[in-house]
DNA sequence: GATAAAGGTTTACGCTGCGTCAAGGTCAAG
DNA sequence: CTTGACCTTGACGCAGCGTAAACCTTTATC
């Protein structure tokens, strides 16, 4: 009582191709094979590949599901493992699809939304003055040529890493942790990659950052990013702590 | 004014190995090729890279971008096509994250619960009399032994299989489509295809295929499952209309 | 008994986006 | 001259089969 590879493909619901593959990887063996190569399932086969199946259908991994076959896995720990990755997955989607919305939104929106956003509240034509008096004027001019080259959708995704990057410092600076403590030292190793990350400005030099560091406190206009002056404080130090280490 | 391919790929937040393949692919080549081989990029290719990451965090493939960056696509119509694609995933996986949930609790509920609802109210004992009678008890020990081979995960599965099959028939029957349209059609080729997926049944043999329907109609319990007898009757109706032009 | 239609076999590339060796040049520093 | 850091070009690996390619077997038909 046993069928050919197309006839237990078709009760099964699936393609003889995958179950050459299961039989290639060790999943499902045909229960015979004829003289002349051809596989043959019996209905054992049928059960176990319909096992097989439906745990496919759960979204598990064939090795995965190899485990649960052999029962060397339990399938509610294996299950349960698959669930975390799932929701993961599907949250990871769920802001995936909330910024793309928003990148939309501000790309259909028109151009000038952004220009006063400009690197969270960092104008360019406002702060021209004190840019080109700090870094002189070919790194305003290059930064400034930089931002111009970006689409409304990437000023936007901009915007948003440059917020997430103040917000985090926010509640770095409020959960009470140290400057120095492991947590701020990797926003400030962020927050060094995110200004190398702008054309004309000198990057990772020590002065430059430390230089920073002390600007952000002293005006209120940068504070206000990192939850007013005493957040901006705290991210001086924990540049100050990072240029002191690795720069 | 340029840099290194490590240099550029910390300013970007990327790797070295990822601008070789977008060079690979031509989705971004260095400014410059030293006598050397190096590779070296300039503030032009690093906006570029920019933009190239930017649409990359958005989910969007490498071909999709390469599309945008040479101006033949819209990034709106580009971005709207992939946010289409992102909801089908994020509704896909939420779909699959119940079915995992479902499984995991009639895993954890115990064994009993699927017992009497066996083949979607068709419990074995209830009706082994029958299935005997119709198809000979070699048929029913072997459907027997099958059904009891599978776990509590597997029964939930095929519960929503079976469960899900009767309620598109009966939502097929109601909104009035003739029994040989192409949607009812498709729908018997799904039953047939049910059908044959129970081992020790003929499977799909013409005449246990109309006889099946028959017997829909006949049994109220069996009607039930599909909407009652009009359900029963569209349902019979349409396998008929299937066996006879492919069975 | 010849022939054609189904169906079977093995072998192997393709797809996504790089990570990760492998084997070996280049260059600045000690 | 030697390290060590950084560069190069291959090329495999991953998940799960789809999809030819090239070639037998079995089955049905004439």
């Amino acid at each position: 009582m046993d069928w050919s590879i197309q006839e237990i493909a078709r009760h099964a619901g699936t393609t003889s191709r995958a179950l050459r593959h299961y039989g290639d990887i060790g999943l499902l063996a045909p229960s015979r094979i004829g003289s002349n190569g051809y596989r043959y399932y019996d209905e054992q086969a049928l059960v176990k590949l319909q096992r097989i199946l439906l745990l496919r259908d759960l979204g598990l991994g064939l090795p995965a599901i190899a485990g649960v076959l052999t029962a060397s896995t339990e399938p509610v720990a294996a299950l349960g493992t698959h669930l975390d990755w799932l929701r993961r997955e599907r949250d990871r989607l769920a802001r995936q699809i909330a910024a793309v919305e928003e990148t939309l939104k501000a790309l259909k929106g028109g151009e000038q939304l952004m220009a006063e956003k400009m690197f969270d509240g960092f104008d360019h034509t406002q702060y021209q003055e004190e840019v080109e008096e700090r870094w002189g004027k070919e790194a305003y001019a290059t930064s400034d040529a930089w931002w111009r080259s970006m689409s409304d959708a990437e000023k936007a995704k901009w915007q948003e890493r440059v917020s997430a990057l103040g917000s985090d410092w926010a509640a770095a600076a409020e959960s009470g942790i140290a400057p120095d403590s492991d947590g701020a030292q990797t926003l400030a190793e962020r927050h060094v990659q995110w200004l190398s990350s702008i054309p004309g400005t000198p990057g990772a030099v020590k002065e430059y950052v430390t230089g920073l560091g002390d600007m952000y406190v002293a005006d209120e206009r940068f504070a206000a990013n990192y939850g007013g002056v005493a957040g901006a404080e705290f991210v001086r130090d924990a540049l100050a702590v990072y240029a002191d280490r690795h720069l």
